[in-house]
DNA sequence: CTGAAAGCGCTTACAG
DNA sequence: CTGAAAGCGCTTACAG
């Protein structure tokens, strides 16, 4: 930077200066300072401007889920892709971390205390994960994807509207005549698991005991809790299922017992995700707004590294009808 | 650090030895500055040291792949852990960075060439990638994984003896009797497509044109590339297919063509990646040494870091016998 | 083994 | 609009 400023005949504090947005720098030290910068290839030292400004400029988008399925999903892509962009926007980079064990956790959390990090972006459904507690009890600034159950009120969050979304559904299914309609949850440590099948809960009150199995998000639970389901209540007409992945894995349960969906029985997913539309047939489903949930984050995040309380974010989301149900 | 020194009663200098590695430190100095460190919750500002020491501490993993394909192989993510691992025995950190598009590209050369990591590890199969060209331009350490075709002498890297191992998967094929060997190459601008090609033909030499049709790696090419080879080919009795995901769509096509595998024609694959094994019937393939590569792609980093020259680690693959050959 | 001091490369009131 | 100067929080020869 002594370089360019005696290259450019300034002192440091003026290039410092043009650096940082020409504010109080004269039009004719601008273009020495730009031609000066130029004629150097010089490029600023992150971590001297990071000792004096006391913000490292990037955020850690932290991926702490056991399995790395999300990574499978379209849906994951877009908000990594659209919170990168986003903060870019404001001249912030993001630091992908992977935190799906016990021992990167505890990397992830050092690297996050030792304030590498202005901020992290959180990606981590269940409930008792360690580094959403060790996470919420420092004071850097967090914004979590999905509601942090037990954590609602010490970090701030972005999420769509499960519980809604669910009732939509449910609705929905009731509208085309269904009534004996089954549900299939997702895991009850994950908001969208409690909330979906809330909602369900909401629309349709008391159900038969036997109407409601669990799954766990995954193809395999999806298969079983159908076959269970068929056992159980076989009369069902109608099957809500917590998660499109899941809704496939009731799809194939429901084709070995020989039953014809939507005719014999419907099916309804959730997420929209990229195999929603490639299942046979093509799942009804709810959307969630990946585009805004990733935008509504880095905007919050970006308020919280400038000082603002925590808030949340609600974000409504869309029937997607297509021939399951 | 100036609490804890004062709180140790010693200089800001020797908190400072104690907490690297504690030369030149008497025994009691070192427990009153650990004592002192855990009464103030005291953690060192990375940004600081970074300045003084000149080092990040830290480096980027670089997925500079237009598909995030490779996220669903769990060898990559085999890769990711160890290097990770491998690194952090180190006290360095791997940053994940993804360069998909050309947008990314250009923030993670800017955020390298800043100087916010000191090393990349690059996993890049194609040749024409910008970001291959400018980081080996800079004088930055980079370590490839797989040979970087046209940088071969510019960048360090660590593969899989690719050429090797697609001759032990011909010579095998060969043993096992097979006499009309034909091939679903890689794409020929990866060094996995040139070199498991050439492997090929040291084994067979010259082989009629009509017996090697190429592929992309994708399924769907192995599925189209064996269809074509049916035709032009139709007596052929074994197909050396250049990725197990390829082989996987191949057999598809000759199952719809009614030729069973590997009565009528064998399939050999590479790779050894999950679908191998799902595969019907189970591939015979090529396992790469991930555990091995990335451990030498970590040491090499260090080294690079530490001011050695490039050089290029080659490791050995090994022959996966199933029932498809 | 230890302390005083210089230095890493920036930013930012402050005075002009 | 600009420069001189202090400060960000560490590390590391150097002298003792």
């Amino acid at each position: 930077m002594d370089d360019v400023a005696q290259a450019a005949g300034v002192s440091r504090g003026t290039v410092s200066r043009a650096l940082n947005g020409g504010r109080n720098v004269s039009g004719s030290a601008q273009s020495a300072i730009d031609k000066a910068i130029r004629r150097t290839g010089y490029v600023i030292n992150p971590h001297a401007r990071s000792l004096a400004t006391r913000r490292s400029m990037s955020v850690a988008f932290v991926l702490s889920e056991p399995q790395d399925r999300l990574f499978e999903d379209p849906n994951f892509h877009q908000l990594l892709h659209r919170c990168t962009q986003a903060l870019a926007d404001n001249d912030i980079t993001v630091l992908l971390t992977l935190a799906g064990t016990p021992e990167e956790r505890k990397r992830v959390s050092r690297f996050v205390t030792a304030g590498h990090v202005d901020g992290v972006l959180l990606v981590s459904a269940h409930t008792g994960n360690v580094l959403v507690d060790e996470l919420s009890a420092q004071d850097v600034p967090v914004v979590a994807c999905g509601r942090p159950l037990g954590h609602e009120h010490d970090i701030s969050y972005v999420a769509a509207d499960d519980r809604d979304g669910a009732r939509q559904m449910v609705n929905y299914l009731r509208t085309r005549g269904y009534r004996r309609i089954g549900m299939i949850t997702g895991p009850q440590d994950t908001s969208g698991g409690v909330d979906r099948l809330a909602g369900y809960r909401d629309v349709l009150g008391d159900v038969p005991p036997s109407f409601v199995v669990s799954g766990d998000y995954t193809q395999a639970s999806g298969d079983a809790a159908m076959t269970r389901l068929l056992e159980q209540a076989p009369d069902i007409d109608a099957v809500f299922v917590a998660s499109d992945l899941t809704a496939a894995g009731a799809l194939a349960a429901l084709r070995r017992a020989g039953r014809r969906v939507p005719e014999d029985v419907a099916v309804a997913g959730f997420d929209d995700s990229r195999i929603a539309a490639a299942c046979h047939p093509p799942l009804t489903t709810i959307r969630q707004p990946w585009g805004r949930i990733s935008t509504e984050m880095a905007r919050l995040l970006l308020r919280l590294i400038d000082g603002e309380e925590n808030s949340a974010v609600i974000l409504p989301t869309e029937l997607v009808i297509r021939e399951s149900a």
